[in-house]
DNA sequence: AAAAGTGTATTAGTTGACTAATACGGTTTA
DNA sequence: TAAACCGTATTAGTCAACTAATACACTTTT
């Protein structure tokens, strides 16, 4: 089963976003495998705190994308391949990490600067 | 007079809070300086193609935090100390090195591969 | 077989983000 | 002084995100 123990709201960024992109991230971590068992869109939306439809958009989404196979009345499981994660993990950690880079430079943080914060809060 | 040149709309996130945010990362680089003009609510809107009433908003929260000065019919301005810019750091520069980090983290890398990572799209 | 849980769908409503148009009075500039 | 620009404000409206309540048919479990 799918966890979401470390899950973290933050705001300003849509919640089923949030969510879709916790399951990609996890793909791209190991930790969320091929055929693995999504929690249901009510159990999920009790644990999180938000309406279930919240929840069903972010499964809708990965189910469009090829990720999540969902037969009605039965469990959700995860459908992944070596080409799907590769794919994602080429489009969220690519995403992430200029992301990062790209604000870091904005403040003035030199690479080296970079390492240091990094490295300061990492644990 | 404040650039926003290099600025990059990202959706998911309130255009009044990436331009908020644009404007105390530049505070945070030392581009942007205390007396520094900025651009009017007009001719940013125009700019960045929003409403005025967006760029308008994204003034007034920095106004009501005390990091600009406008007179009604005057240009707007402005307005650093020390404390304030130190408290700026603290607070935007703290916020995305630990989401950075959470993120990576949250994708299996290790620090070793966050340097990588790093250095890969620094440039 | 019955109960519980599941995915799916619909309808209605709220809130926030953003657009659009416009107005007023002050300041700057030519 | 007159034109141009400025900050500020108001009103109305759209759209997306999210909530809320409910329903139905299917599957799993007991």
């Amino acid at each position: 089963m799918i966890s979401f123990d470390n899950f973290i709201m933050e705001d300003s960024s849509p919640i089923y976003l949030q969510i879709l992109l916790h399951i990609k991230r996890g793909v791209i971590a190991g930790s969320v495998k091929d055929g693995d068992e999504l929690p249901s869109r009510r159990m999920l939306s009790a644990l999180l705190g938000v309406n279930p439809n919240t929840v069903q958009k972010s499964y809708k989404m990965l189910e469009d994308e090829g990720l999540i196979v969902s037969h009605s009345g039965a469990k959700s499981n995860m459908a992944l391949t070596q080409e799907k994660i590769k794919k994602i993990r080429q489009e969220v950690l690519h995403a992430d990490a200029e992301n990062a880079v790209r604000t870091l430079k904005q403040m003035g943080v030199t690479k080296e600067e970079a390492f240091a914060l990094i490295s300061e809060y990492w644990d």
